[in-house]
Parts: structure tokens; C-alpha cells; sequence
DNA sequence: GTGGTCTAGACCACC
DNA sequence: GTGGTCTAGACCACG
């Protein structure tokens, strides 16, 4: 599971590290019953601080998302990708639809747009293929 | 002008308004030496505390985009569209960036991010026309 | 409000808080609509960590108790007391369920659990008289 | 001896265990010089760590109530069932005053209170005579 | 080793 | 002043 934080996104550091497991769930990377990265563990990986993961996990467990088993560590949730679906469905969309306004308002045509997107979408494709 | 603001947005309410200030005047909504609402009446009118306008009017002097001239109001400062212009640029493909990574970490591909730029930009424009 | 945290209780100290104001939310000492006191000054009150209080609230805000307003203050949710009630009695409930079956495993017969049942409420009465 | 641990609740199931035990001493179901079951029959039996129950024993050794002979079991000590039975005493009496506590934080009356305590005395009862 | 809770103190955004 | 988030580091109970 690759998470990429930005601590200076004025998204949450949390929410951020949420919603990548929320999307590894959704796509099927993190299958229900999966044990996932220890606390210690994932705060030491992506350099972060453990109480943060700690919230996450306990955020995500109050969300059905995931099952923590005290002294075992923390698994992913039976039942949990269709919501993890739908939760991700809602957030993408949300994000472009953000985007998308932001582009005409700031004056860009519509073929502009699809342009750019096509410009993101290799970026990504390229970060993807890497 | 026309400015949405969501508070329960993770992104500040000032930035969100400074940021669609710089938009009207990127796109030339707003001409330079043209007069911006008052700190009250656009606090009254997005239905936001004066206080954040006032800070709001602050940060966008500090960039100088905007020029307070005491007890006349607030206005847009000259020079100032190319400036926004460049701001609005990057805030676009910033937001771009994000949500077609997201849509491709969510799983679709292409062509499906395509279609979904296509129906938010059904939406913005049918929005616009109204 | 009256709110005793017992530290040395196995029963967090975040959990004997919130319990604590859902009983108060219960018995209509605090009214929905009502401000609850502010996260530093509950936390300097009873002689608790900031981050503490901070917790209860945002765990009783998500059981829809109460409702934070950011900047203004944490107020009793509308339409929490009915919630509230039944969280008590079933807290009651269950707390005297075990007390009564500790008794009756020490050996003590009915005559002598009520007899120690009067005491106490002899004590708990003459605590609430003073 | 019938233990019933609750894994969810605050009390460490350490503490639960030695409770029981406690009280099984102090009630005479177990007599000084009796063997108590082992280390691992008894984790199988109510389901817990082999850990969990050596560190219970351990307890139980430095207070005095057991007794563990090498290669032998453990045992009950001689001379430890006044100190149960004190034990056991204070336990009842602050779980008692901690449920009477609560019923009338929560608004009971003390007819309410006795009448709630015969409903429990009524459960605890048919359990034990079952 | 695992997670859970708490303390202490920092910074941010908003009223 | 308000709450929200994050860091840092302590202790506990359990496997």
C-alpha cells in the first residue's frame, strides 16, 4: 500500500492517510481480512507520528472500515469494500467536480479542460507505469 | 461576484474567498480600480464573520492585489490581473492533479475519467448558463 | 455540572467524562441548545488534560450528544436527551446487574444485599443533601 | 469455579480473573490446600492467553492467596481466605456504591433503586439456582 | 510485539 | 476566546 502524505495539504494528515486505506480497500489491494501495517509501524513508514495513526485506525474502525484486535493488530473489515467503494465513488467525484468548476471558473473552455485533464492523466499514467 | 463558500471544507474559509476574488479578477470580472464589496456587506452577504473578510482584504494587500484606501473602500489594484491570472493557473492544475490521481487511484481508467469530466462539465456549464 | 473523575479507575478518564455528561443530558440538567463549558475550562476544572476533553466531545459529537460549533463552543445536541436516557438506564442497568451479582457470589443472601443496598443509598442520599 | 470474563470491559481480564478466584477462596468454594486448575487448562477453558492467567497466578502468589508448587500446580494458600473474604468485601461494597452511585445520578428515586435491586436480585437468583 | 489512554505543549483557523 | 490537529513521549494490558 503506497501512501502519499502532504503536511501541507489543509486536509488533515489523518484524513489523508484515511482515505488512502479507505481507496486500497475500495480497489481490492487490501482484501477483507487482510492484517494491515501495525500502528508503529505505518507512522515509522511514512514518517508520521503514531497517536496520528492511532486516530486513523480508530476513525476508520468507528467507520466499519477496519477491525482492530487489541494485541493482534488491525484488520480489514468483512464487508467493508462496497462501502470503501462507495465512500472513494464520493470522493473522487466530489474532487472533480471541484476541479472541473475551479477550471471554468478561472476562464477555460471546455476543450481546455479536457486537455489539461488529458496533461494530469499522463503525469499520472507516468507516475502509475514508473 | 458570485463566491460559494463551505465551511465544513477542510481549506480555510478565508482562502476559499480570497481565492475566488483572485478568480473574478483573473477572468477580468473584476477590472482593476474597480470597487470590491465592503467588509460587512460581503460578510452579510456570504453569511460569514467580518472578521475573516477583513483578514481576507489583509492577505490580498499583503499579495497586492487589492488596495484599501480608508474610509473609501477596497478596490483592485492595478497590475494586478496577470499576477491572478498565474495564482488561478496553478490552483487549477493543482486541483486537476489531485482529482484525476484520485480518480485513477480509485481505479478508473482513462477513459472513464474522461466520461466524468465530461458529465462535471455538463454540470458546471449548465450551472454557468443558468 | 457536577463531574467526579476518578484517575485511578480502570474506566478512562475520557469515558467517566462522558458518562458523566450524558447523565447530566439525561436527568435535563443540561438542556439541549444549552452550552456545554469550553474544552479548557472543563479540562482546568477537574484537573484534566485539554486533549482529554477534546476527546469526549468529539466522541459524544459523533454519537450526536452534542453539537461543536468551531469558534463558539460545544452545545447539547437537539433531541439527545431521549438518546441520553436510555444510555443511562442501560448504564445503570448493567453496572447493577454486577454489583448484585458480586454480592451474591461473595455469599451474601437478598436480606443482606438490600440491607448494604440501604447504606448505600444512605450515603449517596446524605451526598446529594449536603 | 465458574469465571466469566468479559473481554470488552475496562477491567483488565487479569483483574477479572483474579476476582474470581478471589472470591471463589473467600466463599469457601475453594479450600486452603485445594489445587487450583493449571496455567493452560484454565486459558482453554475460558478462552484467554496461557500469559494472562500465569501473570494472574503470579498476582495471586505475591498477595498471598496462592500458593505454586513446581512441577506440582498451584494451590490455595493456608490462612488466605479471611484475606479474600476482606478482599471480596471491599470489592462488593465499592461495586455497590458505584451502581447506587450512578441510579441516583441518573435521576432513580430510592424505591426505584430497591426495586431495580430485586430485578437483579430476581436474575442473580435464577442463575444460581439454574 | 500489539493497541489504548493520558499528559504536555505546539500551531492553525475562526469568532 | 473557541475548537482542531499534530508531535512527543509516558504507562498499561494483552499476545
Amino acid at each position: 500500500m503506497k501512501l502519499g502524505v502532504d503536511p501541507t495539504s489543509p486536509v488533515p494528515v489523518s484524513e489523508q492517510i484515511a482515505e488512502g486505506i479507505r481507496f486500497a480497500v475500495a480497489s481490492g489491494e487490501c482484501a477483507p481480512g487482510e492484517r494491515l501495517p501495525s500502528v508503529r509501524g505505518l507512522a515509522r513508514e511514512i514518517l508520521v507520528n503514531p497517536n496520528t495513526v492511532a486516530k486513523v485506525y480508530r476513525d476508520l474502525e468507528r467507520e466499519g472500515v477496519v477491525r482492530t484486535r487489541p494485541g493482534l493488530g488491525v484488520f480489514v473489515a468483512e464487508g467493508s469494500a462496497a462501502r470503501c467503494r462507495r465512500a472513494s465513488r464520493d470522493v473522487v467525484l466530489r474532487a472533480m467536480r471541484a476541479a472541473v468548476g475551479k477550471a471554468v471558473g478561472a476562464g477555460l473552455g471546455p476543450a481546455e479542460v479536457e486537455s489539461l485533464v488529458a496533461d494530469c492523466l499522463f503525469e499520472a499514467g507516468a507516475a502509475v507505469h514508473e
